[in-house]
DNA sequence: CGCGATTTTGACGGCACTCAAGCGCCGTGG
DNA sequence: CCACGGCGCTTGAGTGCCGTCAAAATCGCG
């Protein structure tokens, strides 16, 4: 599971080859905006601290969430192909970002085969997850998609170090509900559910998994 | 709406300049696969006659459908970022398809650069579709989803010259419901309440759109 | 401290899934 | 040529999940 098309968890080596070229860092703060949809394609960020939702406006003009970004993961890759970008970025909470610009990356491509295979490797992921996220949307229940959404947070935690068992969630019920198709009264009585189980704890924003083989369980083939 | 990441669709001017690179043209017999999930990224294929599904296997084996393909389009450009294909594409019904070989293209796109931006422009319009399929997945009803379905389809057939209104489906109920998130009892159960409020007639496979306006409001905002 | 935003929980209803039966179409073989 | 069988499709009945509406509790920002 995961977000579709913009974020890009990183290997360590990766990310020291990307932390080379970054020009600058950047302080977002909370609700501001890292780049509109449609507007062209300058730069990827690397994210130093903090976190990131990705949408694009239903037509009806409500956001629908398309992904979440959290340190130390890549943003804005979808562009590459298409030279603008295809949804919105906003910081969660106040955050801070490392831009790498996009001639800088063209011009380094081609000297550092390295640096090519590690970002096509970065793009490959991205496209696996768009199926995994179909199958999410297609055909899982509440249940599976809450589990699954844990799950993955969990494991990227895990990839920066981060304790993969206890965590906080930056994001509202409803920007999860949005993002797994569910409305947020859903999402609450799932949580809800899951502490009746003694599968997680949770208190408001903050997550403490308990028992991670029965979220496994939930998600069953789906993993 | 529409296959995520596989098919692409294209102009006829497009078209006219990648049928110049088709090296061979190949039939492909009912059910016969034209590539599999992992392996590698060899050629394109511009359909010349016929119609393809693709689908992955979800992991506990049974086919998840991602997208349909129609003649005159283009099929395996997913591929290009990763070099391994990451689905399966099988025939529907008896086809024919010109083979572009990779490294031709390879070598074309670095003379022409025309030929760089259709693919790019190719590429740039499967990404956009990603949304609208999670969209569509996430919070559309099943009657919204399927007239959503007959309008791709009935634009599609328009775009190559056929009739927008009148066409025969080729692929099963239960192949729509797979690619669609429902069942095929849904499928059908919709197919008889549209014919029923006299916006298509339909009869088996074939496909006659009454009321293309009736339509459109149903999908509604998600146009 | 106070107010708005977020979250929880309950009651209820509808849509889509499950299970099941029956029909139509078509290819195969007697 | 017809009988048969299989597969795809339709339709019905019943159920369950999740969305909607509503109210109350809690959080957190100013």
């Amino acid at each position: 599971m995961q977000n579709i098309t913009e974020t890009t968890p990183l290997e360590p080596e990766e990310l020291q080859q990307l932390a080379g070229l970054a020009e600058r860092r950047r302080a977002i703060k909370r609700y501001q905006h890292l780049y509109h949809t449609g507007s062209s394609f300058q730069y990827l960020y690397l994210i130093r601290a903090g976190s990131f939702k990705s949408y694009t406006a239903d037509t009806s003009g409500r956001q629908q969430i398309t992904g979440f970004h959290l340190s130390s993961e890549l943003v804005g890759t979808a562009a590459i192909g298409t030279g603008r970008h295809i949804c919105d970025v906003v910081a969660l909470e106040d955050s801070s970002v490392y831009k790498i610009s996009c001639a800088e990356i063209e011009r380094l491509v081609h000297k550092i085969p390295m640096l090519q295979r590690c970002l096509q490797r970065a793009l490959s992921r991205e496209f696996e997850r768009n199926y995994k996220v179909m199958m999410l949307l297609g055909s899982m229940k509440a249940e599976e998609r809450l589990a699954m959404f844990l799950l993955d947070l969990s494991q990227r935690f895990a990839m920066q170090g981060y304790s993969a068992t206890e965590f906080d969630l930056r994001m509202t019920r409803e920007e999860i509900g949005s993002y797994l198709g569910l409305k947020f009264e859903t999402v609450s009585r799932m949580f809800s559910s899951f502490r009746e189980s003694r599968s997680i704890e949770v208190k408001n924003r903050s997550i403490e998994i308990k028992d991670l083989d029965r979220l496994r369980q939930m998600v069953g083939y789906f993993a």
